[in-house]
DNA sequence: CTGAAAGCGCTTACAG
DNA sequence: CTGAAAGCGCTTACAG
């Protein structure tokens, strides 16, 4: 390749790399003997001198079903693929729901092969983030790493505020029996949406009755089985405040089965505004999580973090959506 | 390391692959130094020399959306990941669905990053499938890639088989008037199942109609969209024989909507026995697609022709699946 | 601005 | 069985 442009090997390493400190002359015949030869570097022993790879992981510890049937990740991974694009960036998709996988796809990690990783989905005290950040790998999570020590950068909706919009919604319609419907209660959505609607509980003079606190999985048939659990329980509810949208398409479900009218009987409330929002029956008020901007806070924060900067968080404000559940 | 373990960087080395023509001693001494310093090879540089990424990337060059919406691809990912597993090797996932995207990702597999590809979903003359075989990348494909020069090793199910089997069964259970719904005709499954159901019509003795036939994208919209087509072009169709069972979906959804009974007024035949054939209401009389066969034989003939052997064809039987549908 | 040289961390004949 | 040496294809100070 030096040869071929009649310069040598440090010239046509720094064209590959920027154009500084080269002549116009030098720079025009190497591009020029690129194209003729298609020349193409060796990533390999690039990133032996450099230890970079120029790509970025987006791993999901998440069991591959989830994956499939949460619109969410479906929604953040076209968002952060999109973002990484920008920067050309390539995006390597690693799905790690068992044991073993996480096994395989941290070696793959450790080794190099990628300079950072967009955590999703971790539940309190995954050792994956442990993992990660004893390797020294880059990461940040979507959402808050719960149950770890490591301090760890991330991005995520405003939960708790978010929740708090919702129930507040729901009590300034005339609901006054609302229940609702967590996520696990080991990740940062369960826990933080749980409490913003105790709060606004509180706020507004309803008494707190454990009886109306329902945990999913964030499945819709996991919704399904807690709105069949609460009709029991309480059948007198008039509203449901669900931590997923996904989940809220379960409820409805349920709800449908059980002869119940939405919003008229009993108002139902999502999280996320998922493409599920829409396709539900009826359509749901929901909160909407800024998936684009999240995604984009993840990529920006995480090649910080690969550039050597110290780990960020960040809390991006949610906003309500109102259709016709509630 | 070497000198940790007392011994030189080729003894070491030696140990690392295999342990061929290494003493059980030096073994011992350098298991040992690796458990003590937790040393961990630099892939980067030991790829520079073999060429070797030890790992496959599954390549789908579809729109995301796709991706997620048809549930095939969950099962064939989840397949291939366990697959690869078996043999300790991790999956990268790609999704390459625009121009864009396929070129950052070629990038990153002309690269070196990947030692081959699982190519999942071409439509004809797909150019992805001729950059890398120009580029020396060693490929299998799931179906046979249409309008492709070269020879490229694919898996793929008897699609033709699989229509005939259908359409028969169809016939023998006294249906008529047999209309169609295919796939795209730039792809394997369009073609060849619209194949068989046209063979099958001729060899019972059915006349052929083009009234009959209609393509979708093997969307669930799609499929609605063409049943609505066929009740308006001929509402005396007893029977179609759909070539997805996500599609079907859709013509189940349009026939409920004008009150159409499946399988009563209209039987309905699916393809794929995809998890879709039993989340439809009713659940659907299908095809299946041997879909962890089909992983492995991917996954065993891109293994085979990493190690230079040429590109194979593997066809694989598929089986009738009666439910209430047809 | 540019070339010669060192070096990244491995693997692999080669000679013992 | 094992060590010394060459070499994989780049990048990056270092001198000019």
């Amino acid at each position: 390749m030096a040869r071929e442009a009649g310069v040598s090997r440090g010239t046509v390493s720094r064209v590959l790399n920027g154009g500084h400190y080269v002549s116009p002359a030098a720079k025009a015949a190497v591009d020029a003997a690129i194209r003729r030869t298609g020349y193409v570097v060796n990533r390999h022993a690039r990133s032996l001198i450099t230890g970079k790879s120029d790509s970025v992981a987006f791993l999901l510890t998440e069991p591959q079903e989830r994956f499939f049937e949460d619109p969410n990740f479906n929604v953040l991974l076209r968002a952060c693929t999109q973002a990484l694009a920008d920067r050309d960036i390539p995006l390597i998709l690693m799905i790690a729901g068992t044991e073993d996988e996480r096994r395989r796809n941290l070696r793959y990690i450790e080794a190099g092969h990628v300079d950072g990783v967009l955590l999703v989905s971790s539940h309190s005290g995954d050792p994956v983030v442990a993992r990660l950040h004893e390797a020294g790998v880059p990461v940040v999570a979507c959402g808050k790493p719960l149950g770890q020590t490591t301090r760890i950068g991330y991005v995520a909706a405003d939960d708790r505020d978010g929740a708090r919009e919702m129930v507040r919604h729901l009590h300034a319609t005339g609901r006054r029996r609302i229940a609702t419907v967590t996520g696990p209660l080991d990740t940062p959505g369960g826990v933080e949406r749980l409490a913003g609607y105790r709060e606004t509980l509180a706020a507004c003079g309803l008494p707190a009755d454990d009886a109306l606190v329902v945990t999913g999985d964030y499945s819709r048939a996991s919704g399904a089985e807690a709105a069949r659990t609460l009709l029991e329980r309480a059948p007198d509810i008039d509203a449901v405040f669900v931590a997923s949208d996904l989940m809220a398409q379960g409820v409805l479900d349920a709800l449908a089965r059980a002869g119940k009218r939405v919003p008229e009987d009993i108002a139902v409330g999502g999280f996320d505004d998922s493409p599920a929002a829409l396709s539900s029956q009826p359509p749901l008020t929901t909160i909407r999580q800024p998936w684009d901007r999240i995604s984009a806070e993840m990529v920006r924060t995480l090649l910080a973090r690969i550039a050597g900067e110290d780990p960020a968080t960040v809390i991006l404000p949610t906003e309500l959506v109102v259709r016709e559940s509630a």
